[in-house]
This record gives structure tokens, sequence and C-alpha cells, in this order.
DNA sequence: TTGAAAGCGCTAACAA
DNA sequence: TTGTTAGCGCTTTCAA
């Protein structure tokens, strides 16, 4: 292995200055910084990132920790959060919690003297735990409140009230909001959302139970649906998944949309853009989510601007799946 | 900031003893050992992976470089790679390469410093360039072979004759083969696999033309073959996008699945194993590629076996969309 | 603009 | 079983 000392010996200066020479350029007259970066170019030398590390107490590695990149919702978000990085060298450091509240609590403890700050998304751990952590190191969390830390919301709710909003304009009177995944915190937030927005009009909006994130269950609703709630025109599912599974189950049921009944989903993260009907939908920007926590955490390295909450916002999609009723 | 030292004053110890305390404890007398660790508890102290890092030469960090996050193919791999490493409290780095060549090399040489060892999944670059990073630590490539460096190979090739095996079992022998994505390295395994086990069974095989793996591309490919195949008798879809598509699209023409055509795909990315029907395909174990990667990875580390090639097999999983022609 | 020297926090010979 | 000592490869005062 190259080191350092080995370049500036042959480069004829001391390591202080072809250190100088590669980590802060300005400060070495032109013709030495030119020098030793040839002569560590044609010795194929690289700085080794974990002794500067040591040294300077950065280790340019952002801690993500999801709880599942089996959940699409997930996987983008990491890759909002390389992307800022990526520009000065660094890199995203993952772990993966199973949505385990101990392996969550070891996956900091273990990131903590690996990186420069944490981002964990839609953590299990408890306020006060998340809080302890934020004392040793910059912690942002994503999709997930806490009192105290800087935080990146989806608007999901206010997403959701526009979704109501386009039903209620193309007359729908009678909706049902197919609700889940069952016990899930966000799902209330939307269902309030969704009956405020019904009540505000003079609508009805029946809400059926929670039903998990799953085609399955929406090709079940599907027939709960035309057996005990044929009398209303548009459905507003909690999940793309779900809305597949009724865009599959309702027209072998004899049910075409949108001509008999309207579909939305509060998400967009399975294909349901290029279904045909194509499925109205949020969309989610959740690249951006992971973005502006990456940021988050870089602000809250430098000195202490009071913990920020940044709540991105949900862009509403048309698509053929809803139309005017009958 | 706790230091080790300071660990070792409260304990009355030496900082050898402590270190040893902490991360050898056979090594320490029990009494010594429990007093130590108490105190350390005590104080909230956690050894500095970046200063052990340092010592030891190992980071205990495996490098992941992905082509893009937003195909399901890749979140499963990372998560794979990750399971090994969890028992021994190491983390994967991430890398998005974007399919980018530039970007790849880059990471590559970024990663070299902070990680034991490197998993390329699905590389760009070409065979010398991994070849040469190889020299300076382990890397074992996944989804791509190159001469030298061990690799984890998906054994796509032998699925699909099963899946056309289990196709030619029910009788079929007018089957199509949708193909794609177009120009894809695999794509032509795949279908050179399909080719021969129809010509071996005396069946025939007419390949479509690619397409790009989308539901839309499902639906085009369903309206093509409606018009200009109506002949066979079973469809071959590379991918279950395209799937998806065929499933939403035959119904609605007229054609039933599987009374009228029987459908399969060699994978099970989305999640035609909950449609109806559900759809007949490879069930495709991308962490155990993962892992097993990363399990090589770990082997290189260690004094030279020579390179490994590990194929890992898929799995036929017959389901409602497959049936005998009428 | 450059160099000498100290040290980041830890581990690992070597001695005792 | 424990302590002393010398680094790991780099950055950064401080002085020249």
């Amino acid at each position: 292995m190259v080191r350092l000392a080995d370049v500036a010996r042959a480069a004829g200066v001391s390591t202080s200055t072809a250190s100088r020479a590669l980590s802060r350029p300005e400060m070495v007259a032109p013709k030495t910084r030119e020098h030793v970066a040839r002569v560590a170019a044609a010795m194929g030398f690289q700085l080794n990132a974990t002794a500067r590390a040591l040294t300077t107490g950065r280790t340019g590695l952002v801690g993500v920790i999801v709880p599942t990149l089996a959940n699409p919702f997930f996987p983008p978000i990491v890759t909002g959060v390389q992307q800022p990085l990526t520009e000065a060298g660094g890199n995203v450091l993952l772990g993966v919690s199973d949505h385990s509240e101990d392996r969550e609590r070891d996956l900091v403890t273990q990131l903590e003297s690996r990186v420069d700050g944490l981002v964990l998304v839609a953590p299990v751990s408890g306020d006060a735990a998340l809080r302890a952590a934020a004392e040793r190191l910059p912690v942002v969390t994503v999709d997930r409140a806490v009192p105290g830390l800087p935080a990146v919301l989806v608007d999901i709710p206010s997403g959701v009230r526009q979704l109501m909003a386009h039903l209620l304009d193309l007359g729908h009177r009678r909706i049902a909001y197919l609700g889940g995944p069952p016990g899930s915190w966000m799902d209330r937030q939307r269902e309030k959302a969704a009956l405020k927005a019904a009540a505000d009009a003079g609508a009805r909006l029946t809400v059926l139970d929670p039903v998990p994130p799953q085609i399955d269950a929406g090709l079940a609703a599907a027939e709960h649906l035309l057996r005990h709630e044929a009398e209303v025109t548009a459905v507003l599912a909690y999940s793309s998944y779900v809305l597949l599974g009724l865009l599959m189950g309702l027209p072998g049921a004899g049910l075409r949309v949108p001509e008999d009944i309207s579909l939305a989903a509060s998400d967009d993260l399975t294909v349901i853009g290029m279904t045909r009907p194509g499925g109205t939908a949020l969309q989610v920007p959740l690249e951006e989510a992971g973005r502006t926590a990456c940021r988050l955490v870089q602000e809250s390295s430098g000195n202490g601007t009071r913990p920020r909450r940044v709540r991105v916002p949900t862009t509403l999609v048309v698509r053929e799946s809803t139309a005017a009723p009958r």
C-alpha cells in the first residue's frame, strides 16, 4: 500500500506539504501542488479514508436506517439520501432494522462512531431513545416526528384532501375509504383527512375495514364492495397495491372502471401509472424526502440552527380510473 | 467523548487491559474483565470504530455497488449482503452507480479504503478494471461473470428450462416467448434456453420482439398477440411486469387465462403471486444471492482459496395462470 | 509557502 | 494476566 509519506518522499516534499497539496490545494504553491499531484497519480495513490476520518473527526458517511428494503416505500429514500453526498465524495452506510426496536437501537450505536450523521426512516424506537442519540450526533427522522428533532414528513394528509376534492369535484357523493395497513398511525391521519373533506362537502364517506397492503386484499375488498356497498360510486384506497387488486377484481365482476365506479389511491408505489385504465393516485416524492433529510443532517453538522421540520408535498396525478359518476 | 483511556483510568487498569477486556475478553481475568465492562457501561463508552479500523486494518464494512435501487431486482440483494454481516456487527456501505461506468469506477476507488471487500452487482465496467480492483481488495460480482473473480450467478437459464418443461408437460406445442429488455445479455441466455427446450420437444417457439419491462409493454404485447399470433396456446414472458400487463390486457379482449391461453414469467419481482389467477413464475432467490456474495467476500479476505463461482438456482412456482391447452 | 512534531483513539508486539 | 511502548496514515498547530 502506498502511503502519503511515500508520495511525499518521491516528490521531495514533507508529508505536510503533500497532505496540503492533495486536501487543501489552495494552501500550496501551484508548482508544488501540481508536482505532488502528478507523483501521486503516477504511484496510484489514494488518501486513506479511515486515517483521514480519525484525524479530522469527519467520516464523510451518513448512516441511513430503514425498517426494510422489501417495501418499495424505502429504497427511493435511500437513493435520495445518497444524492447530495455524491458531489462531496460521501457515501451511505446502510442499516436494515427489520422493524425491530432492538435491532434499530443496536444499529444506532454501531453506526454512531462511523458516520457524520444519521437519517432514521420511520424509526420504531421511543422518542427518548431517539433524542438521546441526537445528543451524540446529528439525527434527522423521516416519516416520523420527534419533538425537538429535525424531521422530513411526507404530507400525505394534504394529498388525501386533494384526492377527495378531485372526487367531490367530479360529483361523487358516496365514497368508500379502504384503509390500512391495520393499526397504522399514518392510516389514521389519512382517514381523518378524508372524513373531514367529505363532511365539509356534505358527502358520505364509508370507512371500510383496514386491509393489508396486498393485491389480494384489494381483490377481497372488491368482492366485499360488491356485496355490501353497491351504492358507492368511488373508492379511495390507501395503497396502490390495494388499488391494483381492485382494478383486477372489479371488471371480472361486471363493474367497469371508471364507468361504474371510480378508483384512486394515496400512493403510486406500484406500476399503477401504467395499468389500463391508468390509476389516479398521489405521487409521493420519496427521493426528495431522502435528499432533504440528508441536507438537514449536513446543516445540523454545522453550528446549531434550531431543528427544522420539512413537509414535502405530494402531487395529485389524475388518470383514467376516475370519472364523473353516472 | 469518552475514550478508552478514560475507562481504563476509571477502572484502574492500563488501556491495553481495557482494550482486551472489551475486544478479546478471553485474554483477561474474569474479574478484571467484568469490572472493566461495568465501568465502561456506566460511562456509556463505545469503542471508536474508525480508530479500530485504522489499527486493525479491518473496517467491518462491505461495500455494495448496485446500478439502481429503483429496479426491484436489486434491493433484495443488498438486504442479503447485510445479513451475514449482522452477527459480527458489520454493515453495508452502499453505492448507487446509476448504470454509469464512470460513476461505478469512482465509487470503487472511494470505497476501497473504507471497506473490507466489495460486492459489485451487475457491474458495467470492463473485465480489466474489475480485475484491477480485485488486486487491491476482495471483490465478488453478482449477476456478472468476470474470468478470475469469484461470482454469484442467478441460474435463470435453467429455470427457463423448467418453465418450458412445465408448459410442454401440460401439452402446449405452440408457445410464444416475449423477450426483453431490449439488448440484454441475460435475455439472450433466456431465449437460447427456451428455444433449445422447444426444439428438443418438437414444439414451436415463436420469439416475439423484446419489450421494455413495463406493464404497458405487456398490454401492447397482448394486443399484438391477439392480432397476429392467435394460434399460440401459451406465453412465456421474461418479466413479471410484462406478465402483469398480459394478465390485465387479455381478459378485456375476451381471452381467459388459463382457459384460452397460459401465461408464465421468468421472475416473480412484482406481486404476481397474489393476482387472480395467480401467475406461474420462477422464484428468484435474490437475498440468497446477496448472502452468498457476502460470504465469498469474507472467504477471500482470509488466505487465498481460488475464486469460486456459485450458481444459485431458481424455483418454479406453478399457479393458476398455466393449464393444459384446450 | 513549507517543515517538524504532536496526536486522533485504538491495538498489538514485547516484556515483565 | 497485565503493562509499556510503538505505531496505524493522516491532518494540523506552530515555527521558520
